[in-house]
DNA sequence: AAAAATAAGTGTTTTTTATACACTTATTAA
DNA sequence: TTAATAAGTGTATAAAAAACACTTATTTTT
């Protein structure tokens, strides 16, 4: 008895897409990029960035080369979020989506590139009407991040190399959306020893300076205690 | 410009799966589920529990006739655990699984249509060894059922309907593979009102009896805080 | 040159949560 | 009756989280 039936691999017309979660961070607050649907069905609507799978494309690579091709982004911290597998959840046909989350500097992404794809970048508390399920995507990404990103150092990925510790405080008063009292934070903040400051300060932000600093990824390997 | 490409949907070889992690607890250890595979390739070896989706059917759907098809158990709590989709991951082609752990209470399912299947039990610490990359889904749903485990009141699953602490504390034991302090696990237990005592006694395994609780799902979802 | 304005930076106390630890009780079998 | 067994119970200590307000460095304004 196969528990594999061979019959169903035959008939199987499903497709298999991933979707991409980007978020960014900008004016203290949390954004995603997204596309304007140009063509039907659900012409005018907003979507993720997505794209189906190749053949005998590693889903990992599937969603980087999405990523790449729509933001010029290589090299992008992602992770997979879930699937979504109504077979009903894309109206062209049965569609397979699995989700990834990317967390990128807005900055240093080709603006013009994205362009071309009537990107736009939206905070998270501002979305547009999306297509399918992504609205439902998009939430189930915003309720990963905020669990992990209290547990990994995940969040410098929106963030220059350089940062300063308002920065950061400011980042994670976005991503979770509540405010943090800045005493209880910095001294988090200071007993990893892999966050280390540097001499510089950046003078841009206030008449005293902040000090920069930045996430040493060799040190975190040692000791991967993380929590904010 | 279209994001969805055309050209790939029409191309597009992959199939697409859903592979089930079933835990059950038996002689105070978690098990697992496996079934022996008596096909080419990976001949002899040992495998989850598995089936390819079928068109225009939900993927928890799939996941729950899978399910059913081989343990007989209908109305199983399953969550999506995650993805695999490394394109050469299965040696017949390119597969793409998407697995779902069930916890299931070894009484209450029908033996005789399991041992059709060539399905056997085997304690988590005692796996054979697993075709294509099930070893690693099998890690990956211990490690999410760990983390679970102690915020959600899942493992009631595990259990019958009425089961007493000791009960409940060598299942979390059993999950958790590790010894918990009995003052401790049962004052965390007692201050859930959603755990009510019984007046019967289990007196079945001690001389004095342990009293019987049940889980009440309609007073946890007006106080959800769980935490063991 | 002094004063005002601004954001960065700094410690202590209180509360909550987690951990460590040992004896009594109910019942049955010897 | 008493010996054996697992169930059941409370307190003290340690660690982590939360609450809370002033000082400092620098620039701009007067």
């Amino acid at each position: 008895m196969t528990v594999y039936n061979k019959e169903y691999r035959e008939l199987q017309q499903i497709k298999l897409a991933v979707d991409c979660i980007i978020f960014g961070f900008n004016d203290n607050k949390l954004e995603l990029l997204l596309i304007h649907r140009g063509f039907e069905p659900e012409k005018g609507k907003w979507s993720l960035i997505g794209g189906f799978v190749g053949e005998n494309e590693d889903l990992d690579k599937a969603a980087n080369r999405v990523l790449y091709k729509l933001s010029g982004l290589e090299d992008i911290y992602m992770e997979q979020v879930k699937a979504f597998g109504k077979a009903d959840r894309d109206s062209s046909g049965h569609v397979v989506s699995i989700t990834y989350s990317a967390m990128i500097l807005k900055s240093e992404y080709n603006e013009d590139q994205v362009s071309n794809y009537n990107a736009k970048w939206f905070p998270i508390e501002e979305l547009p009407e999306l297509v399918f399920d992504h609205r439902d995507m998009v939430e189930s990404a915003i309720r990963r991040l905020r669990r992990r990103v209290r547990n990994f150092p995940i969040a410098f990925n929106l963030l220059p190399a350089k940062f300063t510790l308002p920065q950061l405080q400011m980042l994670y008063e976005g991503i979770l959306n509540e405010s943090i009292d800045k005493r209880n934070f910095r001294r988090k903040v200071l007993q990893m020893k892999y966050l280390v400051r540097l001499e510089e300060k950046d003078m841009s932000e206030s008449r005293k300076g902040a000090y920069f600093y930045r996430f040493d990824e060799a040190l975190y390997k040692v000791e991967k205690n993380f929590n904010l």
